[in-house]
DNA sequence: TGTTAGCACTCTCCTTAGTTGAGTGCTAAT
DNA sequence: ATTAGCACTCAACTAAGGAGAGTGCTAACA
C-alpha cells in the first residue's frame, strides 16, 4: 500500500505524538506541532482518509485520533527510521559486557536488566534449549556413603546437578570408572542427540557392571524429559504499571499472569521466522491478555548458531525505533560476549 | 488490658465480619449476624467504648467500624483461636511431602506453593545463610585445558559451582590433588567458620604449590562474601492483586518493588525473637509501602537448628487463625523433610 | 482542483446540586 | 443497664448544566 508523502507524514505524526503522550491526537496539534505548512483544516481531510484506510481510529466522535494496529504496523515497516543510538547508550551496553562471566545465565540476566532499565519495558528471554547445547564434562563423585553427586557441563557453562542415591558399596573408584564411559561415550555430542535410543544402548551394556550406571544413566534421562522445555528469563515485569494504558488492574493481572506461564512465554517469542528483528503488534499477538501490547524480539547466537531469543515487551504504543535499535546493538553484544566464555 | 466478655464478643465479631466483607461493620450486622442477644443501641455502646480503646477507628462518622492495628494485635493474642485444620488440608499438605526431592531449594519452592495456593497470599522464604551450612564435598576437575569446574556441596543439599581459568600447565592429577586437600582442611566445617584468617592461612601455605590453590581459595572467599546475603524466595506475589485494599495500582507497584528487593524482605522476615509463630501488624512492620499488610512468620529447621524463616504476607485483614494453623502445620512437614534429605 | 476559514455539531469531562441510605450519637423511657 | 426513637452526618449515586476539544461539512478562495 503506498500512501503519498503528506499523509505519511501526517500519520507519522499522530504516532509519534500518541506515543509521547497517550492521548488522542488532534488536527490542530498536528498542524502546529509538526510543521507540514498546512492548515488543520487540510490534516483533517487526510486524517479523514486515514482512517477510512483503517490506519487511525477515533475513540468517539469529538476526540482525536488514535493509531491503530494496522497503523503502527505500516509506520513500523515503512516509515519509521531506525534511531541512531547515542553514544551514551552503546558505551552504557559495551561497558557492562566488559565485567568478566563465567556462566551464561549471568549474561542474560544482565542483558535483561540492561534492556529493561533502558527502555523502561519488560525483557524477556527464552533461552536454550538444553538439547541443542553439548556436553563438555560429566562427572560423578561421592558425597557420602549412599550418596553421589551427578554433574554435567555444557558449553556456553552451563551446569547441572543432582544428587542420587546409591548403593552403599558403590566405591569412588567405582563411580570414577562409571565416569569415565559417560564422558567417552556423550562427550562433545548435543545433548538432543542423546536420544532414548542411545541412552537405552548404552544403559543395557553396561547394566551389568554397576547399578551406578544405570542411576547415572537415568538422571541424563531425566534431563532429556525435564529439559526438553525452554528456559524463561524475564526482568522489568513491574514497568507493565507505568504505562498509563493499564491503570486498570485487572489488565495488569492478566498480563503478569500471562508472564508467569513458562510455556507461553515461550511461545510468544518463539516465532523466529526470519531471524533479524520481529515486530508482532497488538492483535498480532495470539494471547488475548497482550493484545493492547507489542512485542519485539531479536535471536543471539551461540558457535555460530542461532540459540535463544531476547525480546521486548511494552504497550502498542511503543518506542519502536529506539527499542529496536536498543535491542539489536545489545543483542550484537550478546552473541559476542557469548562466544567470549 | 482486660475487656469485658461482651467487648471482647463484639470486638471479634467486627473483625471476622471485616475480614470477611473487607467492608466497615455496622451496629445493626453485628447485632444480627452475630447473635449477642443485645440490641443495636447496645453494641453502639460498647463500639463507641472499644473505639476509644484504639481498637477499631470510623473512615468516616457515618460509617461503620473498621479494626485498627491495635485492635488486630489485642485479636491475635487475646481473643482469637487457632482453627484446627481440616484434615483433608493437612493430608492436602502432607502428600505433597511425599514426593521424593533431592534438593533443599525445591522443598522450598514447593513449600511455598501450598503456601500462598491455600492463602491466596504470597508466601516468603529466607533460606539459610550459606555460612550455616557445613561442607560435605569440595572437588575441582578439568573442564578443557585452561579451564576448571570447582564444585561445593553442602548439608541439606545446596550445590555451588564456578568455572575458574587455570593455567593450562594444570594436569587432572593437580586437581585431584587439590581437591583432596581442600577436603581435608574444610570437610564437615560450617561454611561460616571458614573465616578469613583460616583461608589466609591455608593459602600461604599452599601457594608455592599451585597457582590452582589460590585460585579455589579466591572462589571459596567469593562465596564466603557474596553469599553471606540470605537467599530469597517467594511464590503468589500476584495474590496482592485480589485483595479490595490493593485496587489501587500505586499501592501494588509499591509493595511488588518492595518484594523485588530482597534485602528489604530478608529484613522484613528476619526478626525472629522467640521462634514459634510471629505476627506482625499494620504499622508495625518497618516499611512504609506495607504499613497496611501483615506478616506471619515460623521458622523451619535443619539438624536441629534454626535455619530459615517462612512468611507470609497479606492485607491486614487477614485470616489470621487460618493463615497461623497452615504455616504451623507446613513449618513442621517442612523440618520433617528436611531432615529425610 | 486543492486548500482553508468558518461554523454547527458531538461527545467527554468536570462541576454543582440534590437525593438516598447507612450508620451514628444522644436522649428519654423502660 | 438496656433500648427505642430521632435528628444528624456524610459518602455515594444521579442528574443537569456548562466548558472545551475536536470533528465534518460547506462555501469561498488561489
Amino acid at each position: 500500500m503506498e500512501l503519498d508523502a503528506r499523509k505519511r507524514k501526517v500519520l507519522e505524526a499522530i504516532i509519534i505524538d500518541y506515543i509521547a503522550t497517550a492521548e488522542p491526537v488532534g488536527s490542530r496539534t498536528i498542524a502546529r506541532k509538526y510543521d507540514l505548512g498546512v492548515s488543520p483544516a487540510t490534516v483533517r481531510n487526510e486524517m479523514a482518509d486515514l482512517e477510512e484506510l483503517g490506519f487511525i481510529e477515533q475513540p468517539h466522535t469529538s476526540a482525536g485520533r488514535v493509531p491503530s494496529d494496522a497503523g503502527y504496523r505500516y509506520y513500523v515497516d515503512c516509515i519509521m527510521e531506525r534511531t541512531v543510538l547515542a553514544k551514551e547508550a552503546k558505551s552504557l551496553i559495551e561497558q557492562s559486557y566488559q565485567t568478566k562471566m563465567k556462566q551464561i545465565e549471568e549474561l542474560i540476566q544482565l542483558s535483561l536488566k540492561i534492556l529493561s532499565s533502558m527502555t523502561s519495558y519488560t525483557s524477556l528471554v527464552v533461552a536454550p534449549h538444553f538439547g541443542k547445547s553439548t556436553l563438555q564434562l560429566i562427572q560423578l563423585m561421592q558425597v557420602e556413603p549412599g550418596k553421589a553427586l551427578i554433574i554435567i557441563v555444557t558449553n556456553g557453562g552451563r551446569i547441572e546437578n543432582r544428587i542420587i542415591d546409591i548403593p552403599e558399596a558403590v566405591t569412588k573408584t567405582d563411580l570414577e570408572i562409571v565416569s569415565a564411559v559417560l564422558n567417552e561415550k556423550f562427550k562433545g555430542i548435543a545433548v538432543k542427540d542423546w536420544d532414548k535410543i542411545i541412552l537405552k544402548a548404552v544403559q543395557s551394556q553396561l547394566l551389568g557392571q554397576h547399578k551406578v550406571f544405570s542411576l547415572a544413566l537415568e538422571f541424563l534421562d531425566s534431563l532429556l524429559c525435564d529439559e526438553t522445555e525452554d528456559k524463561v528469563y524475564l526482568s522489568g515485569a513491574l514497568n507493565i504499571l507505568n504505562q498509563p494504558e493499564f491503570k486498570d488492574i485487572s489488565k495488569v493481572k492478566n498480563i503478569l499472569e500471562l508472564l508467569e506461564n513458562e510455556d507461553v512465554v515461550s511461545s510468544m517469542l518463539k516465532d523466529e521466522g526470519q531471524g533479524g528483528i520481529q515486530v508482532k503488534i497488538g492483535t498480532e499477538n495470539k494471547h488475548d491478555s497482550i493484545k493492547e501490547c507489542s512485542i519485539i524480539t531479536a535471536t543471539y547466537k551461540l558457535d555460530g548458531k542461532t540459540f535463544g531469543t531476547i525480546g521486548l515487551l511494552g504497550p502498542t504504543r511503543m518506542q519502536y525505533a529506539q527499542a529496536m535499535s536498543i535491542l539489536e546493538f545489545l543483542t550484537e553484544n550478546l552473541s559476542i560476549s557469548l562466544k567470549r566464555l
